[in-house]
DNA sequence: TCATTGAAAAATGTATGCAAGATCGGCGTC
DNA sequence: GACGCCGATCTTGCATACATTTTTCAATGA
């Protein structure tokens, strides 16, 4: 009797999607279903669920008979998912401004000033992490969960093409510096600022994602 | 070439998606697997595909060995369904004052002159038509499929609480002097007043709901 | 050489069968 | 009379089997 709670459905949905997001299931692979089942050591049926309850979640592509593939996005795709996180997190930043609560918005000036010091360390990973935490706190702050799981599945979908953002030079001081701009507009309750900043935020990383793109044909591990 | 290879599984997710957005299937409602297939004249097999795409997508709930049910929303779950569609039909204005081309900026003022009409005439039952055409044309204006999708799906989930919202004395004029004021700013591609502009209209079809569902008992058909 | 065609092979779509939990009613105990 | 335990029944999870479609690929003819 073990925690044996989620079911193999899930488990595979999982595992499917830690390979989308980590590179190792490239965008345009075949999702071969008797090779997913054999590989994972079960039967079709589950995998075929799994493989749903991904395309629903736009990670992959199914057609009728055609079998799934991983998403492939182009260029153009890709931009457009930049820009939609973008619109999405800084409607976060919107709502995060008009909806924090004090404790939040002292917790969110916590990280914000831990993250200044591993700027200033110069600890790309670690910055990194907490980034995470960061972004994740003012979704949270939006108080609306339907804005911030979406905010958050694309986040992970633009996942595979933004991991080495904070290599890029100064990358790193230059995200606290904006980080600061949103954080100051959050507390101060000035929505429109939020916005703004937010959006000006996320903007650039995914310039940093193309600067480093353009110098770089490894995008992925 | 053709067109129509809809597989079990596409028809069963869309029959039950229409049940559950028509109110024929109303939330909390339990999915039981054999009478859904039974009641389809279908295995139990495309049924569980169908429910595991829904679940992905909001519309019911699964539970790992308790079964789906239709979702439930809470108060305030509706009321963060109608501020997430409410911000992100801002959004869509924003980006659509910024890329919306020549062409699309003229028809959606043809739209919008037409509707004006409607208005005039006091015909309900074509606005609301013509209404979800103009808010459709905005989603495509945007010129951004994530965003434009989830915007849309958004607007089909309150479908059901926002029914009858064009009954509520004077809404058909309120509603056409606001799309003006949308309109304008598109045209004029003024991004933060056409964000602003659409805000204040979704939120006031948001308030038109509030005062119909307060009067009336019998939200959904 | 290349296009065509058609049959074999492979992959997806669907149905059915079986096993493991969950639900619920009956029974006994306190 | 209330509470809790235990088994019958029902439901879900997964596997296997069958059906249908797509793809492959080689043989054939132009």
């Amino acid at each position: 009797m073990e925690t044996d709670n989620p079911t193999l459905t899930e488990k595979l949905a999982s595992a499917i999607a830690d390979g989308i997001l980590n590179g190792s299931l490239k965008p345009g692979v075949r999702l071969d279903e008797v090779r997913l089942a054999l590989q994972h050591g079960v039967s079709r049926t589950p995998v075929r669920e799994a493989l749903r309850q991904l395309t629903a979640s736009g990670l992959i592509d199914m057609r009728p008979r055609k079998g799934a593939v991983v998403s492939k996005a182009t260029p153009e795709q890709v931009e457009s998912l930049f820009v939609a996180m973008a619109e999405m997190e800084a409607t976060c930043a919107r709502l995060a401004a008009m909806s924090m609560t004090p404790v939040e918005r002292r917790r969110l000036q916590a990280r914000h000033e831990t993250m200044t010091a591993l700027a200033a360390r110069g600890d790309p990973a670690a910055y990194a992490d907490a980034n995470v935490g960061f972004h994740s706190a003012i979704y949270a702050g939006a108080h609306n969960a339907p804005i911030a799981e979406y905010a958050m599945s694309l986040r992970r979908r633009v996942g595979p093409f933004r991991r080495a953002q904070f290599q890029v030079e100064g990358r790193l001081t230059r995200s606290n510096q904006e980080h600061d701009a949103v954080v100051r507009a959050i507390l101060a309750g000035d929505a429109t600022a939020a916005h703004a900043a937010m959006l000006h935020h996320v903007s650039l990383v995914e310039d940093a994602f193309e600067a480093f793109a353009a110098t770089s044909s490894t995008t992925i591990s």
